[in-house]
Order: structure tokens, then sequence, then C-alpha cells
DNA sequence: AAAGTCAATATTGTAGACAATCATGAAATG
DNA sequence: CATTTCATGATTGTCTACAATATTGACTTT
């Protein structure tokens, strides 16, 4: 060989810091709000500050992070009126890739998806087992992404817009009857509309079904408010 | 006062870097595919390579630069297909910031990006003025995100997008007559149907308008293609 | 006792030094 | 002469130390 090009990068200290960081908000151990301690973090995740805060200025890229100047980096916090706005950015992101999947994906990856859409669909009849469930359902959407062929749209949604919906709905929502039924059919109506490439209706459909799980989500997170204010009477 | 805490945070060297690098960068200093020494820069810009390197992290979530691990970092190049993918990106969120910007405009706001619109129109008819043109287009665009009222489409259109796009426009497009008469007569449909709070309509027109802008872009990179493959027999 | 002041402490911001990795080019080998 | 090897230099990655700023709690003052 005459070329010692790795085929892929080398990771580095920071990347590793990157997703450590990224587990332990997506765990729950830092919650919206927390604070984050450059120096005792550093020695919790064993580097140095250096690599620390560089994994820092990334995250605050992905808008997961918050920073005031001297003031310290607060894991962000997302209002019901930021959730709102996110989801009209996703239903816009979302419809388009799906145009483009309908345009683009593969025969094979269709079938894929189908596969997917199906595995969701059993979960749902089968049981109370909601605990893998949201991964499928992010593995469906993720899958279109792909399809779309747009790096710029597949990587906004995968690595920034993803996180952050999960951030909200790990710490003010119970995922129980989130996904419904409901949601299966419009799955596979999203796509029968990619395999006959119909890109419009594609669009259409997803559209509608990212509205309506914006409804649903919506309608929960208000039930469970009235239940909280209830509560502390 | 019991806080001292302050309206606007302090800056902090690496936000005057991250601006610095941007200005290098949108004023051709830097061009795309150039290497950034990270020594020679940071003694260039009067900083240290800590907080220079902060500034590059930041600057790699808005993809106008990328890394390659004990590489170095360069300015991102954009092919053409990335500039499509760009393009179907903006489609999708100017429409859907048009469709809000209908429902939540104030009619101070609206005026004010009619006459907004109005001076590109001047401009166009006047001459060939085309040095305040790009700006004000920009200006127009940017009315729009900011009346949707959704900050998370709002700084991604105006932090992210608008910059890879002019990035591209910079090197690869001669602006001559790449905004045109149509480009007003589309500005005053927008901006009537936001008027009129068509909110379906005005997400209509923005998409239509993008998609034109982008035909003409194209069309015209194509062209200049054309020479440049001539020239080079 | 409430509010303001100021020093002590902790945390963030920056700089410079050291270590690890990669690129370059000259010398050695077939 | 082409190719490989290896040492040298340059660049990136990381760590430690220092400076600047914010937070705190005790103390004074009204």
């Amino acid at each position: 060989m005459n070329s010692s090009k790795p085929f892929f990068s080398p990771r580095v200290m920071t990347d590793d810091t990157v997703a450590q960081l990224e587990a332990l908000i997506m765990s729950g151990e830092l919650r919206p709000g927390d604070r984050l301690p450059e120096q005792q973090l550093a020695a919790t995740l064993g580097v140095s500050r250096g690599p620390l805060r560089e994994a820092i200025r990334t995250l605050e890229g992905r808008r997961l992070l918050e920073r005031t100047p001297h003031a310290g980096v607060r894991v962000v916090q997302l209002s019901l009126e930021d959730l709102e706005q996110l989801l009209a950015m996703r239903e816009a992101l979302e419809g388009m890739a799906c145009r483009q999947a309908a345009e683009q994906m593969t025969a094979h990856e269709i079938r894929n998806l189908r596969d997917t859409a199906t595995r969701i669909e059993t979960l749902i009849t089968e049981g109370p087992q909601f605990l893998f469930m949201g991964q499928l359902d992010t593995d469906f959407h993720m899958q279109i992404a792909v399809g779309s062929r747009n790096q710029w749209i597949r990587r906004l949604l995968c690595e920034d817009l993803y996180s952050l919906l999960r951030l909200y709905r790990l710490h003010a929502v119970r995922q129980s009857d989130n996904i419904a039924l409901v949601t299966a059919k419009e799955h596979h109506e999203i796509i029968d509309r990619i395999h006959a490439r119909d890109s419009d209706g594609a669009e259409q459909s997803m559209r509608e079904h990212i509205r309506h799980s914006r409804e649903r989500l919506l309608a929960q997170v208000r039930k469970q408010e009235a239940v909280a204010t209830a509560a502390r009477k």
C-alpha cells in the first residue's frame, strides 16, 4: 500500500467525551437545567478540561447544552413552546426527507422499512412491550432520513433533532399510549406512497403523521400537567 | 439590584474568534479546501490555541469547517450535489417559516418586509447595483425567519444555512443576473399571502420561490461550467 | 432584622509546555 | 531505477498552571 490513510478516522478523546456526555444526558443522569462543573466532570470522565471543553462546544452546537459566559454550562431545558416549534421544524424536514425518499430509496430499503413498521405493529398489538418501541419508531424515521440521500437533512434529523425530542420525552412524557395503533396505520400509508414513488403523497402523509403524533404528545403533556396541578392542591 | 446578572453576556475570546474565522471565510481569505494551521492562525488572530480550537469546534457544528483527526481542519468544499440538497432543505424550512410567519407576523413587521421587497425591486430596475442586492435579499428571508417566531428554524436558517449557501455562491457563481425581476414579483406574492394570513398559500409561494431561484442558480452554474470546459480545450 | 458590602473560595477562561501522530525526504536495498 | 525504510520535522492532541470572573457567606450598617 502506498497510502497509509486509514479507512476510518481514528477516534480522539474529544469524540469519546461527546459520546459519553450525550449518554449521560440521554440516560437521565444529567437532567435538564443541571450544571456541568468542568473540573469534576473531567475527573469523572477521565479526561482533562481541554477535550471536555471542546466536547461541550460540540454539544452546544447540537443545542443540547447552553453556556453562559463565566457562569457555566447547563443541559438545555425545553419548554412546551420549544417542543411545538421543534415539531414544526421536524414536520418540514421529515416531509421533505420523505419526498426525496420516495424518489431515491431502493426496493431493498423499502422492504426493510416495511419490516420495521410491521415489527412496531406487532409490539403494539401483543402488549405493553413499550421498552423497545421508541427505538423502533426512531429506526423507522431514520431509515427514511437515510433513504432521502440528503446528507444535510439526515444529519440534522439523526444527530440533532431526534436527541432533543428524546430529551423532552424522557423527562416530560410518560410513553404509555403515546404511540398507538393509528401510528402503525400511518406508517404503512407512508410506505405505500414511497413504494408507489408518489413523492407529493409521501410528503403529505409524513407531515400528517408528524402533526398527529404532535397532537397526541401535546394532549398527553396537558393531561399530565392537569393531574400534577390537581395533586398540588 | 440584588442580582448582578448582566443584560447581555460578556463576550469571551472564543466568541470573537468564531466571528473572525467566519469573516475570514466569508471574505474569501480562507477558501474552500484551505487548511487551518492552528499555531499560525492563533498567532494571526492574537489568541492561544485553546480558544481557537474551541472556535473551530463551534464552526464544525455549523458545517463550515471539517476536521480529520490528526490531519487538520479545512474549510468545507460544497459540491453541486451538496448545493442541491441544501436548497431542498432550505425549501422545507423556509416554507414552514413562511407558514408560521403568516400566522404570527405583526402588521408592522409586514410593512417592513414590504419595504425591503420594494428596495430590492428598485435596485433591480435602476441598474447594476448588485453589490447590496445579496444582503437585501438575505434580509428579506431573515425577516420572515424572525417573523415565524420559531427560534429553532430561525437559528438554523440565519446562523447555519445562509452562511453555507453564501459560501458556495461566493466562489462558484457570478451574481450578475442571478436575482432578477421575477424575484421581485415572487417576493410581493409571498408578502400578499402573509398579509392575507393565508398560511397554506404563503408556504406554497415561498417553496416555489426557492425552487425557482434554485433552478436559476443551477442553470447559472451549469452555464459557467460549460464555458470553463470550453476554455480548457 | 433586612439589606448591602466585601473578602474568601470556587469555577471558568486563557496560555504555554509536553506527548502523540502524521508528512517529508534522504539513504539503503532489490 | 524504483521501492522501501527510517529518521527528521512539523502539526495536532492533551495536560498542567495561571489569570479573570462569579458565587458564597460572614460582617457591617441602617
